[in-house]
DNA sequence: GCTACTATGTATAAGTT
DNA sequence: TAACTTATACATAGTAG
C-alpha cells in the first residue's frame, strides 16, 4: 500500500519491518476499537513484536478473562480448563472420601444410622467393640509400663491400679 | 469510508451494523494475518459479535495458551492463575479436614494412638462407649418395633428376642 | 448471513526531514 | 531514531441481489 504494492511475505529489511510493524499494529488496534464501538462487538487483541514487546487491547465491556471463558465454551478448546479440571476432579474425589469418612465416623458414634437393620447394627456394634478392646489394651499397656517404671524408680508401694492381663477387668 | 464518512459511534440501523460488523471483522482478521507474516509478529484476536457468535485468529507460530501465558508474565495480570490458586487452597483445606477425620476414626478404632496418656485414652474410651450405647439403643428400638409389628400381624407367639428396656441386656 | 458494485475515505510504503 | 509527507493501494459504506 502507499507508494508501492507489497507482497504479503516477511519483510526482509529489518528497519522496514520494524517500522511497518509499528504502523500496522497501531492500525490494527484502531480498527479493533472502531469495530467495538460501531458494531457493539467484543474484541480482544494481543500482539507480540518479534522483539517480545507486547501490545494488547480489550473492549471495555468485557474483561479478557470473561472473553476467554466464553472462547472456551464456544470453541470447545481448553486453555486453562485442562489444568482446572484436574484440580476439580481431585476436589470431588477428596470430598467424596471425606463424606464417607464422616459417615463412618457418625456410625461409630451411633449417629445418623439411616437404614437400620439388625445385621448392620451388629456389624457396627462389633466394630465399636473391637475399637473399645484396642483402646483398653492401650490403657493396660500404659498402666503396666507406668507401674514397671515406678517400681524401678522407687518400688516402695503398688500403684492404685490392679495388675491385670490384657483384655479384661473393664467390661 | 466508502460512500460517505462515518462517525465512530454505534451504528443505529441494525442491518447496517451487522453488515459493517461482518466486513470489518474480516478486515481485522486479514490485517492480523498480514502483520503476522510481514513483521514476524505474534497475534491473537478474538471477536464476539453482538449476537454472541465468535471469530478468532491466532498466529500459527504460537498457540493461544502460550500467548496468554506470555501475556500474564508481561502484563502481571492474572487470568487463570487466580482461579488456580483458589482451587489449590480448597484442596489443601479439604485434605486437612480429611486427615483430621481419618485420625479421629482411627482413634475410635483403637488404632494409631501415638501419644497415649491415661486421660486421652479414657476420653477415647468414653467416646466409644457412648457410641456403643447409641448403637445398642438403635438395636433395641429395631427389635421392639419388629416385635410390635409381628404381634399386630399374627400375635400367635413371642419372638426369640427378650423384651428389654433400652440400655441393658447387652453389656 | 454472503457477494457484488463502486465512490470514497483510510491506511500505509517509501521517501524526506 | 522518529516524525512528517504523499502517492497509492486498500478497506469499506451504502446499496442491491
Amino acid at each position: 500500500m502507499g507508494r508501492g504494492k507489497i507482497e504479503i511475505k516477511r519483510i526482509e529489511n529489518a528497519n522496514n519491518r520494524v517500522v511497518t510493524f509499528s504502523k500496522r499494529r497501531n492500525g490494527l488496534v484502531k480498527k479493533a476499537k472502531e469495530i467495538t464501538v460501531l458494531c457493539d462487538a467484543k474484541v480482544a487483541l494481543i500482539v507480540f513484536a518479534s522483539n517480545g514487546k507486547m501490545t494488547d487491547y480489550c473492549c471495555p465491556s468485557m474483561d479478557l478473562g470473561a472473553m476467554l471463558d466464553q472462547y472456551q465454551k464456544l470453541s470447545g478448546k481448553k486453555l486453562w480448563d485442562a489444568k482446572h479440571e484436574n484440580l476439580s476432579n481431585e476436589i470431588d474425589r477428596i470430598k467424596k472420601e471425606n463424606d464417607n469418612l464422616q459417615l463412618e465416623l457418625r456410625h461409630l458414634k451411633g449417629e445418623d444410622i439411616q437404614s437400620p437393620n439388625l445385621k448392620n447394627l451388629m456389624a457396627v456394634e462389633h466394630a465399636i467393640e473391637h475399637g473399645l478392646d484396642k483402646v483398653r489394651d492401650h490403657q493396660m499397656e500404659y498402666l503396666m509400663t507406668k507401674r514397671r517404671n515406678e517400681n524401678v524408680g522407687g518400688g516402695e508401694s503398688a500403684t492404685q491400679f490392679p495388675a491385670a492381663t490384657t483384655g479384661d477387668g473393664y467390661s
